[in-house]
RNA sequence: GGUGCCAUAGCUCAGUUGGUAGAGCAAAGGACUGAAAAUCCUUGUGUCACUGGUUCGAUUCCCGUUGGCACCA
């Protein structure tokens, strides 16, 4: 029920957890009960174009509840965190004005964090930067990036994962757009302070019961058409939203690397090592409180209201 | 039925000129402030098929058994 203590508490609730677990049900149980709508926390559901593979809500969902954030990007685009942040804020800022409660569910950790925290403000990397830092990259290695990191930001250099060209190359696209090392835009020392409460839960299964379902939901999304939907979006498959459990897979079927069966075995595998990540992020956060997806949903829809009422 | 080859980690295999063994993958744990379904790090004790023999000592050599593969009948 939606009393007065709740009208008075702008609330976001967040329904976190590993791929497969349960999440969409439950979330449009929950938003039904409390009449508000999804924001979807989902990387790869925000694109257009591919709704099998990133198991997006239906069309039958989507009109019991109404969703953001989901198919509202172009594929080409180089969304982020950071964005997310920014649309999520607006978004919710807008929402609060009608409902008091509003349900965000999603499995994308960082993006929850950033909504939840904050990142620092960081300036948009120049195409131009990025092509040239990938192909120094491409051509000296990693290497290149080290000594790069080394010399532009000694002090992240110190504190970073230094076999990770990912996060060197992010520091060096900064160091050269701003022209300031990257760890000094890095000030934030406490979260931000959001202007809603924010009640965080998680729903946990066994391990080999998550597996199960995860094996068997990637035949279900193969059933539905999940290597048309692959074909389709296969001329676009360099592109950063199509690095993507699911795609990545039968991008190599496609180009003969090996068969269907094992491009589907490939597929369960990486989900299951990307649940297993996802995973190691929930655990650390002590904020969450877990939900047994066990539990028949109006147990766990009980729960939440008790959280939602303290 | 005969001969030969093989049997080592969950899987595929390497290796020990006799001193109880190691890779890849899987699996597990972890990191992560704008690529995050991304990216990266750490972790390898297993009756070396079973029985007996030789030996100070056998997973390694020998006899046999079982199972698999190949060839010959």
């Amino acid at each position: 029920m939606v009393n007065d203590q709740m009208v008075n508490r702008k609330t976001l609730v967040l329904l976190l957890g590993p791929t497969g677990v349960g999440k969409t049900e439950l979330s449009l149980r929950v938003a039904e009960h409390l009449h508000c709508p999804i924001l979807n926390c989902d990387s790869r559901q925000i694109f257009r174009g591919i709704p099998i593979g990133t198991a997006a809500p239906t069309a039958e969902e989507q009109a019991r509840v109404p969703h953001y954030f989901v198919a509202t990007r172009e594929l080409e685009e180089n969304y982020n965190a950071g964005q997310y942040e920014r649309d999520a804020l607006k978004l919710l800022e807008e929402l609060f004005t009608t409902h008091p409660v509003v349900v965000m569910t999603g499995g994308s950790m960082l993006y929850a964090d950033a909504v939840c925290k904050g990142l620092d403000d960081l300036p948009a990397v120049p195409d131009k930067i990025r092509a040239e830092v990938q192909s120094h990259y491409r051509q000296h290695g990693l290497t290149w990036l080290q000594n790069e990191v080394q010399r532009l930001d000694p002090d992240y250099w110190q504190t970073v994962d230094q076999a990770n060209p990912a996060r060197l190359a992010h520091c060096v696209e900064l160091c050269l757009t701003t022209g300031k090392p990257y760890s000094s835009l890095l000030t934030k020392s406490t979260n931000d302070n959001r202007p809603f409460r924010i009640v965080k839960v998680a729903l946990d299964r066994p391990r080999e019961v998550l597996y199960a379902r995860i094996n068997e939901r990637v035949k279900q999304m193969v059933a539905n058409g999940l290597v048309d939907e692959a074909r389709k979006v296969y001329p676009k498959r360099h592109l950063n939203s199509l690095q993507t459990v699911g795609y990545k897979e039968l991008f190599a079927y496609f180009d003969g690397e090996y068969d269907l069966d094992r491009a589907i075995e490939l597929i369960q595998q990486n989900t299951r090592h990307y649940a297993k990540r996802q995973m190691t992020w929930f655990r650390r956060d002590k904020d969450i409180n877990w939900l047994n997806a066990d539990d028949d949903l109006p147990t766990n829809i009980q729960k939440i209201d008790k959280l939602l009422n303290q």
